[in-house]
DNA sequence: AAATTAAGTTCCAAATAATGGAATAATGGT
DNA sequence: ACCATTATTCCATTATTTGGAACTTAATTT
């Protein structure tokens, strides 16, 4: 979708770590394996240098390096992130509220928190099937075009708020994605006093979603649950009917953080 | 289930990564967040080292700082294990000959690849009657103990799977679980020779489950695929019947993969 | 409430690792 | 066999990390 990084983190791209990173984050946004060749246009480093860079995150599992000399992600990440999404609290406390709401409707239901520009899905109950893990789970979505995010936008103080708008760059999805930062806070005005947010076919054409914030109170987690489905199912109206069950379930998870994490933290 | 990294990459731990890995390592293999101190003690590096250390790894969203100090896996390694599960072609690639396998046994099926000395668990799809047990795509389990993880070994050459071997620390997770190499090896040539093999509830007590090696000509990844279940439900003689279809089946994989990536490599 | 202990953070000279330009080696196409 | 492209190694220079100690903050006890 997009080739470089939006932003999940503001993360310094100094420091041996933050250049190691900005590697592991081209080689994991391209559309296939990369050869040295490509990196080396791609990350602007001297050959040596970036030869040795590679070498390490090789050896360290973060990226494999392929018969005909191509790099790809490693699978290590595969069980650093495993872990990572097995024993997340606000994740496990949302998972029965988010199939609650899924039975009520039969429809797709996300959670996601905001990291950095983006929303990244802790969690997705398809009503089909049960959940796949990595369909759609760990993805980052930018947060101006999706129900989440501008339901998580909605959440930040105002200069916080403004800090992020600055430094937002808008790609368009599609012919109703927010292109200006004037739009856009406009909107997640009226969200904060609402309480509720939709996605009208802003970042997938045909997709639409109507989401409420979500938040614990220590702030570590501001994010927002939804329920997706395709525009010709999912009336504006039928959206409308749901922001209020949508909200209750966000209510519901809110209440079982604070029971969960106990008052005073 | 086991607190130290059981060695899914065989990385040193010198170099400011390596470093920094060990950290992580810890951070996510642990049961719950970590405080400063608890890392202290367990990484056993100096104060100030290690707050820079952990620091880094925050910034970079790696790791996540919550409101009480305590360190969590970051949710950035899920969209970087997102990405790297996506597009994996190994997996892309066996996807279709596992649903089949499903469909002609109904139980549950996995596709695993070696990593160190750890199998990670590729894809995973659930049978018709799902059963409760610990397996989740992106987990890194021991390869003495797994049906998946023994079909990999006997495709080992003879000095590879010693050196393997001699690193290998055993942990008895049931009464039949290998705990010796002596033992391990002597299965290891018998399904060299047979060309599938069983986990006999080695790993999980009242699971059983039938496995045959997979590679990629290149060598890139050495797994193989299995069909899992409760014993009550799969007999050894049920589980010898399934044997030709999951061999067969990974016969298809390993052509699969010899079209899409063309035969010179 | 004051004292005591523990936990977490900052500082900076010394040790270590990363850098990057250039030379060398390997690969692949014709 | 040749040339062009791509990948790897080398090493003096430079930048980052290191780690002991001093310092600040928070928690616990007297």
């Amino acid at each position: 979708m997009n080739s470089s990084g939006d932003g999940i983190a503001q993360a310094r791209e100094t420091g041996t770590l933050g250049k190691l990173m900005v590697l592991l984050d081209l080689v994991t946004h391209a559309d296939g394996p990369l050869r040295f060749t490509d990196i080396l246009a791609l990350a602007g480093q001297p050959r040596g240098t970036l030869h040795r860079q590679l070498s390490h995150l090789v050896e360290e599992g973060l990226l494999e390096l392929d018969g005909d000399g191509r790099y790809a992600p490693g699978l290590r990440l595969l069980d650093f992130a495993a872990r990572s999404w097995a024993r997340n609290e606000f994740r496990l406390i949302a998972e029965p509220h988010l199939a609650e709401l899924q039975q009520a409707t039969g429809e797709t239901v996300h959670l996601g928190v905001l990291r950095g520009q983006s929303i990244i899905y802790l969690d997705k109950v398809d009503g089909r099937q049960p959940v796949r893990m990595y369909s759609q789970i760990g993805n980052a979505s930018p947060c101006y075009c999706t129900g989440v995010g501008k339901a998580a936008l909605s959440l930040l103080p105002a200069d916080l708020l403004a800090d992020l708008l600055a430094d937002l760059s808008f790609t368009r999805f599609t012919a109703s994605t927010h292109v200006s930062a004037e739009t856009l806070l406009a909107e997640i005005r009226e969200i904060a006093v609402e309480g509720y947010a939709f996605d009208r076919e802003e970042h997938e054409a045909g997709i639409r979603c109507v989401a409420a914030p979500v938040w614990s109170e220590d702030r570590t987690f501001i994010g927002g649950i939804s329920i997706t489905g395709p525009a010709y199912r999912l009336s504006m109206e039928l959206l409308r009917q749901w922001a209020v069950p949508v909200q209750r379930a966000a209510g519901r998870i809110m209440e079982g953080m604070r029971i969960r994490l106990g008052p005073r933290r």
